[in-house]
DNA sequence: CGCAGTTCATGCACCGAGTGCAAGTTGCAC
DNA sequence: GTGCAACTTGCACTCGGTGCATGAACTGCG
């Protein structure tokens, strides 16, 4: 990862917020059809083009994960214990990550309620996190690619099923325990223990 | 659901059948974004509005289902004997499924490899075929909302995960064996006895 | 057959998402 | 300051998708 100067790299973090925080606001105003690319811009005070320069779509603003997490995956995925089966790391991991994302969560689960036309889009988190995911499992765990897969997709349909029954007023709390009965639900077969 | 006349009936599968081969020809050949609608609308030799009436939009040329297709879930749900586990329907008919609509399975496959682009795109086989399936398990199995979103959700990843491992020249068999292997790897626990 | 009602195909105008390009602006290093 | 690289912006363009109004084809019925 190139780091550029600190002040382009500051500038970027900010307008990155900025544009989603605008976005996210009118959309769970109106929803995510009624507010065209637009709305967005003009709201944020940038050009049209530039918010193509930040995203690389007008899903991608909903989705995609604040510049910051990927340090907060590495992090949460170095911290897991040498030894530690690869299902329960998966559900600590998504744990945490929700627990550290609270906010965000939130703010994605109001705006798909007042977007009914999302529904049949199934990217819930951010699939970049689970590419990460994927890539540090490959590395500890001793499966096969199709197991590791059949594994990973495993925790995220728990997630993506999750999510929709998960009533916001029970706070992340709640969110968690429906992730933790939903892992101990959909377990695979022979949690195999991760390697190194 | 409303018979029309059989003539129109009839009609209208012939055009949703020549637009869907002509899309899918010219989708092979050249890729998913490399075929345009006005493409398809021409070697299809209809207008292009009226692709727009058989077709919600240029993916669902793609991965909707053939309109023979909901009579065929029918029967496969009708047919699983009263008192199976739910998770051993759920693969029976997925296996019957495949089986029956095998060359579209290999047709959507090549579609998928020569377009890099749909990698994305998390359908894979008919949305609608899981919301029959979900209709029907409501009314079979003994389970809350949540565990059985999450039984039909991991039946779904168990096929989304096993398409892209298949190689093809090992035959619809082939996605067979993956099909099983992945029911056997990841199975909800207690896997509870269907009702009636 | 002829007639009315419905279904379907089509052309047209229009909106919004997304891209390529070229010019301008801003921060950075020396 | 000067030269370089990163970033922003405006413009023109393509393409997916929709609303609407018109016309053709099929239907059932007297």
């Amino acid at each position: 990862m190139v780091v550029s100067s600190p002040v382009r790299e500051r500038k970027k973090r900010e307008t990155w917020r900025l544009v989603h925080a605008a976005a996210l606001r009118l959309m769970t105003e109106r929803g995510f059809d009624a507010v065209s690319v637009d709305d967005i811009v003009a709201a944020a005070g940038i050009s049209r083009r530039t918010f193509f320069n930040y995203f690389a779509g007008k899903e991608s603003v909903v989705f995609d994960p604040d510049p910051d997490d990927p340090a907060l995956w590495a992090t949460l995925l170095a911290e897991r214990p040498a030894g530690e089966p690869l299902w329960s790391s998966l559900r600590e991991v998504l744990i945490g990550y929700t627990t550290a994302a609270a906010d965000r969560m939130l703010l994605q689960r109001r705006v798909r309620l007042a977007s009914p036309e999302l529904a049949g889009c199934s990217r819930e988190l951010a699939d970049q996190f689970w590419v990460a995911v994927r890539e540090w499992a490959a590395g500890h765990a001793d499966l096969d690619g199709l197991r590791l897969d059949l594994t990973i997709n495993a925790a995220r349909t728990v997630l993506n099923t999750s999510c929709p029954h998960w009533d916001a007023d029970t706070g992340i709390t709640g969110l968690h325990e429906l992730l933790r009965a939903g892992f101990a639900f959909v377990t695979p077969s022979l949690p195999e223990r991760i390697t190194s």
